[in-house]
DNA sequence: TTAGGTGCAAAACCTTTGCCATCCC
DNA sequence: GGGATGGCAAAGGTTTTGCACCTAA
């Protein structure tokens, strides 16, 4: 069933260039620095590649949102949840902390203007799905 | 030198859109339901309106608008800072609240599997800079 | 009157995919 | 050998933009 990962130069040397850096590089920075040692390695590759490390759990995905931008006409402050199956997006009652900006911004010595805070997991109407497809999806089986 | 801001029928009708749902749509979405009421609006008004909001602060955008994803290959869950002038994403060490997940899933019952928490604001760096342009950026006086 | 907004369509942009050659296991 | 991966290029989906016309202030 689940696909046996190889492993090979590309991926090897994508992932050593991840691991040697702090600065949460785009595919294509990724992409510029392979290329120092693999010269013809694809774009496309490094996409396969990041996919297949993200699926393995060796590397994270930043990002708060989907493939596409979504739009909240209520600008006070408050939490969301990311339902990881259906895409939805709720709102969260949960009351927002107005210190830790301050702790951050002592700490690091940036100014912080704002934080966002974003749950992940099920939503009830998903946890009751049972669809097989639905389910293999989340479970990143392709 | 700031731009004057007109209010239209396309711009008061997707506010109004916005306003009256809590399910955060994304521009296509929107763009569907404004069609109802303006049929000839065109797709690039309702972005253009949706960056004219966003700006005035009387909506938010849930993601990292028009940008790319970015990698990281620190899986351990840690949080973030992203410079809302150069764009840059730093780590930081602030603690995990391994407590709040359960709260959110006692109270909403959904299934909660992580959260990402980013704070925003300027790195220091950009904080020294001085250039016209990049605060005219800040302060989305584009 | 006139700067700003609209509609339309094309372009730009990031990411994915199809195809076939190549490489591991 | 045979399935997984790579390289290349084309397609895909979202967002932006150029331009001529229109409209709110």
């Amino acid at each position: 069933m689940s696909t046996v990962h190889r492993n090979t130069k590309q991926k090897e040397a994508i992932l050593r260039i991840l691991k040697g850096t702090t600065s949460h590089p785009t595919a294509d920075c990724i992409y510029e620095q392979v290329r120092r040692e693999i010269p013809n390695i694809s774009l496309g590759t490094v996409y396969r590649n990041l996919r297949l490390l993200k699926q393995e759990g060796n590397i994270l995905e930043l990002s708060l949102a989907g493939s596409f931008s979504r739009f909240d006409a209520n600008t006070k402050n408050h939490y969301h949840f990311r339902c990881e199956l259906c895409g939805r997006i709720f709102d969260l009652d949960e009351p927002v902390d107005k210190e830790i900006d301050k702790r951050v911004a002592r700490k690091t010595g940036f100014t912080v203007t704002q934080h966002r805070l974003e749950f992940r997991g099920l939503c009830i109407d998903c946890q009751r799905s049972d669809s097989p497809e639905s389910l293999k999806k989340y479970l990143g089986l392709t």
